[in-house]
DNA sequence: TCTGGGGTCCTAGGACCC
DNA sequence: TCTGGGGTCCTAGGACCC
């Protein structure tokens, strides 16, 4: 245990929200929710404003509407978040190299490194005002809650406590005296299920979990979270801040506005998920032996089905096939709500590296528990070492032309095509200049036409399909909240 | 019009190997 | 012939986080 508060915490303070306040200057002060806009989307951020209305993240956007009418309902800008997340991070960089993003709103610094700093309290204090106040300069005005403490357990905590906007460090040797009067819920790792189950042996708050005897909460939890919880209580946490985490997985997925029972459609589906998966990895030099294809009936019901190929794969052909055949194995005949992919088991290398063509990689374990009905192309016994791989067979089926996939045969079904525009979205008009999407209709698109730059602004309605209006892409902002010069258009009209 | 999308980690059971 | 135990890999599901 560390005796210096020398891991600072840094959260955003809702941060999406506080992104689309930036650059929508007519809704600063005002009720925003970034989400889902349909009717089974979830809020994602709510501003504070919105917050004082009993929104929450998670919140089923319909009852963030019927609590607070009045609100901005936007669907997220992730490019703009990550900007502006990547200079946060950059700040955070500049005073230690040991910066831990969490995620786009959220890291951990270490500030050990440095034998020359002041680890002092008031040292640690004085940085983390500074850090604060350098935030808001490079994101144009987005606060940030810091909390610094002897461990990441104090220094999360610290910074929840003081939110939003506040800072707070934790003097080595509080550490209990803060931590044990709360509720365990406050301790990162402990929802609802765990707080339910600690309840049941009598356990409320982090003291209490402090006192019951680790047996009984590994009885209660398991060896690993209860052997964690237990320590945690005591403020025993000696987890590194660690700078580069190496991603175990990538997926895609995407819940209906209404429920799929078309077959065709839904194999349809799972290709883009795969499509969009594959492409993920090609692009960040990873493959994956394992695929993985989560589906959702329409009573919420959620059913995994994955195979482990012998080789790792970037291959869309080898990982729609694969997830196709998965699809299969699950009755979707009452209605799919969502559909997932997912590639895990990653290297950090692409298939061909190691493997001659997509097709050697195409074999897939056996399943020897029985069960399956898909037909595997080849069997194979444990993952063959690369060498044995290459000289593999291959099989039927192996190519992507029609015949491979259950369905294709029939026909190709057409996906509804999404909506043009979205609430919140970035557009530029060749007479009126950039602006966003204030709502839509129909026919219609109405358009705020303000920017971080110009101030609150006219709104004007156009058609939805006029010629003049085009999605935009603002592709890098200065401190100084304006949208650089080299902004421009993103696509011509779709 | 109940319940998003991207992840991580853990558990438990069966197969299989030594 | 019978009784085993440990370790690893794989699959499915669940809890949790932001």
């Amino acid at each position: 245990m560390r005796s210096v508060p020398s891991i600072v915490h840094l959260d955003l303070d809702a941060f999406f929200a506080a992104v689309e306040q930036r650059d929508k200057p007519s809704l600063r002060g005002k009720p925003v929710i970034v989400g889902g806009v349909g009717t089974r989307g979830v809020v994602a951020t709510a501003s504070y404003e919105a917050r004082v209305f009993g929104v929450r993240s998670a919140m089923r956007t319909a009852e963030a509407r019927a609590r607070c009418p009045h609100a901005a309902y936007l669907t997220g800008r992730f490019a703009a978040y990550r900007i502006t997340s990547r200079a946060v991070m950059a700040v955070l960089r500049e005073i230690s190299p040991l910066v831990e993003p969490v995620s786009l709103d959220e890291a951990y610094v270490d500030l050990a490194g440095d034998a020359t700093r002041d680890l002092s309290t008031a040292g640690v204090e004085e940085l983390a005002t500074a850090l604060k106040e350098r935030v808001r300069e490079v994101t144009g005005g987005v606060t940030a809650s810091v909390g610094a403490g002897t461990s990441k357990l104090v220094a999360k905590i610290a910074s929840d406590l003081r939110k939003p906007d506040g800072l707070l460090v934790v003097e080595p040797g509080t550490e209990t005296d803060l931590l044990h009067p709360m509720p365990v819920g406050r301790i990162p790792g402990v929802g609802p299920a765990t707080a339910e189950r600690l309840r049941r042996i009598g356990v409320h708050t982090v003291g209490e979990l402090a006192r019951a005897g680790e047996p009984d909460l590994v009885a209660a939890l398991g060896q690993a979270h209860g052997h964690g919880l237990a320590r945690l209580a005591m403020a025993e946490d000696d987890r590194a801040v660690v700078p580069l985490r190496e991603s175990k997985s990538i997926s895609a997925e995407d819940t209906f506005e209404h429920d799929i029972v078309d077959p065709a459609l839904l194999a349809a589906i799972i290709d883009r998920l795969g499509t969009r998966v594959s492409e993920r990895l090609t692009r960040e030099r990873l493959s994956g032996r394992t695929v993985t294809v989560k589906i959702r009936l329409f009573d919420f019901t959620t059913y995994t089905r994955s195979a482990t190929l012998a080789g790792p794969t970037d291959d869309v052909r080898v990982v729609n096939r694969l997830a196709r055949r998965l699809l299969a194995e699950v009755d979707t005949s009452a209605g799919v709500r969502l559909l997932g992919v997912g590639v895990s088991g990653l290297a950090d290398w692409v298939q061909e590296d190691l493997f001659g063509s997509a097709a050697d990689v195409d074999l897939v374990d056996p399943r020897p528990r029985g069960a399956s009905d898909v037909e595997l192309v080849e069997a194979v016994g444990r993952p063959p070492a690369a060498r044995e791989h290459r000289t593999a067979p291959t099989g039927p089926g192996t190519g992507d032309g029609p015949g491979d996939g259950p369905t294709s045969e029939q026909r190709v079904p057409r996906e509804p095509e999404p909506p043009r525009w979205a609430p919140g979205q970035d557009v530029i008009h060749t007479a009126h200049g950039p602006g966003w999407v204030w709502g839509t209709g129909l026919r219609r698109v109405t358009v705020r036409f303000e920017t971080a730059a110009t101030g609150p602004g006219p709104v004007r309605t156009f058609a939805t399909d006029d010629p003049d209006l085009a999605p935009y892409t603002p592709l890098t902002w200065d401190p100084g909240l304006r949208v650089s010069p080299k902004a421009r258009p993103a696509s011509p009209a779709r």
